[in-house]
DNA sequence: CAAAATTCCTGACTGC
DNA sequence: TGCAGTCAGGAATTTT
C-alpha cells in the first residue's frame, strides 16, 4: 500500500544513499517486474554503466535520473520494497525480482511479494535530429516547470501531485467541479490527484470533515478550501513520521525500518473503535470495491 | 466520452 | 491437519 508518504520516505533514503553511484551489474530474477521491456536484457543494458544523478518522486513513482538523460522509474505497487544491502553476500529476501549492484560493492534489491509493482527505464523521445522532444501534458491541471513530467512521457498523464505542483485552491476547485465522482474515488484517481491511495484518502476526508461519497461538484467553496488545505497537511505529517506500516508489515524504507504514522491514523483500520474527535464508533464500508473507514458523525 | 467493473498476484486468515 | 474460499488493493484494461 505504499502511497505518497511511503514513496517519499523511500525516495529520501535513496537520494541520500545512491546519488553518484555507478551501476555495475543488473540481475533480473523475475521478468514480470520489468514487463514494460521486451526482454530483461533490454532493461539491464539500459542501466549497466550508468551513474545516478538524482532521485525524484511524482505521485507514487520514484524517478531516478541517470547520467545519459534517461530515467529509471520504480513503482512499488501494493507490496514492493527497495532494500539496501552492504554487499552481495547478504542473503536476498524471498520475492527479490531485481538487483542493482554498484561499483562500490553495495546493492539495491527490488522485492515484491505480489508483483503489482514494476521498474522500467524511460527513454526521452527524440525528433529526427536526435533532439529531445519535451512533453507538456495536462498543463491545465499540473504545475509548470515540472521536470519529471516533461522528461518521462510515461508519467505525463498523472494529475496534481500535492507537493510537486503548485496548484491553488481555485484551480483545485475547477478540477473538482469538472467531475461528478464521489470524493474518495476522485482523490485516489491518479490522473486527477497523483499519490493518494486508500489510507490517506480516508484520513484526509476525515480531517476535512467530508464524507467519502460526497459528489465532487456539490462541494461549497468553504469545503473545497478545507479539503485543499488538508491534503498537504495530512501527507506532510505522515512523511514526518516515516509513512504508515500496517499490520502486514510490508512497508519498510530501504534500511528496513517501518513507518510510525500507523499510530496516528484517525479512522483507517479503526472500525468499531471510538472516533478520536467525538468518541462515536468508527464505521467501515466497502465503496467501489475498497474498504473505507469514516466517522459518520464528524463527516456527516 | 465517463464511470464502473474486472483483472493481475501471493500470503494471511476463516470455516469446515 | 488440510484445503477451498475470501480478502487485501494500485492501476491497466475491459465493460457498461
Amino acid at each position: 500500500m505504499p502511497e505518497l508518504p511511503e514513496v517519499e520516505t523511500v525516495r529520501a533514503v535513496l537520494a541520500r544513499e545512491v546519488i553518484g553511484k555507478k551501476i555495475k551489474l543488473v540481475h533480473v530474477t523475475d521478468g514480470r517486474a520489468v514487463r514494460r521491456h521486451k526482454t530483461a536484457k533490454d532493461f539491464r543494458t539500459l542501466l549497466e554503466g550508468r551513474v545516478i544523478k538524482s532521485v525524484e518522486r511524482l505521485g507514487k513513482n520514484i524517478v531516478v535520473g541517470l547520467d545519459n538523460g534517461h530515467h529509471l522509474v520504480i513503482h512499488l505497487g501494493m507490496t514492493g520494497q527497495v532494500l539496501r544491502a552492504k554487499n552481495a553476500k547478504e542473503p536476498r529476501p524471498k520475492h527479490t525480482h531485481v538487483v542493482l549492484s554498484f561499483t562500490t560493492g553495495d546493492e539495491l534489491r527490488y522485492v515484491d511479494q505480489r508483483t503489482f509493482g514494476e521498474l522500467y527505464v524511460s527513454v526521452p523521445p527524440t525528433d529526427d535530429q536526435g533532439v529531445e522532444i519535451s512533453k507538456f501534458a495536462r498543463l491545465s491541471i499540473g504545475g509548470d516547470g515540472l521536470n519529471v513530467r516533461r522528461h518521462v512521457p510515461e508519467l505525463a498523464h498523472l494529475g496534481i501531485d500535492p507537493f510537486e505542483d503548485q496548484v491553488g485552491w481555485d484551480r483545485f476547485a475547477a478540477v473538482l467541479r469538472s467531475r461528478t465522482l464521489g470524493l474518495k474515488t476522485l482523490l485516489t484517481d491518479q490522473d486527477i490527484m497523483a499519490g493518494l491511495g486508500n489510507i490517506y484518502a480516508d484520513e484526509i476526508l476525515f480531517s476535512a470533515g467530508l464524507m467519502y461519497d460526497r459528489v465532487s461538484e456539490s462541494l461549497s467553496t468553504i469545503e473545497i478550501r478545507r479539503l485543499h488545505r488538508t491534503i498537504p497537511e495530512v501527507l506532510a505529517e505522515a512523511i514526518k513520521h516515516g509513512g504508515t506500516t500496517l499490520s502486514d508489515e510490508t512497508f519498510v524504507n530501504p534500511d528496513g525500518e517501518p513507518g510510525r504514522y500507523q499510530e496516528l491514523l484517525q479512522v483507517h483500520t479503526r472500525d468499531g473503535q471510538p472516533c478520536l474527535q467525538c468518541r462515536a464508533p468508527v464505521s467501515k464500508v466497502v465503496f467501489h470495491q475498497r474498504a473505507t473507514y469514516f466517522c459518520a458523525k464528524c463527516q456527516g
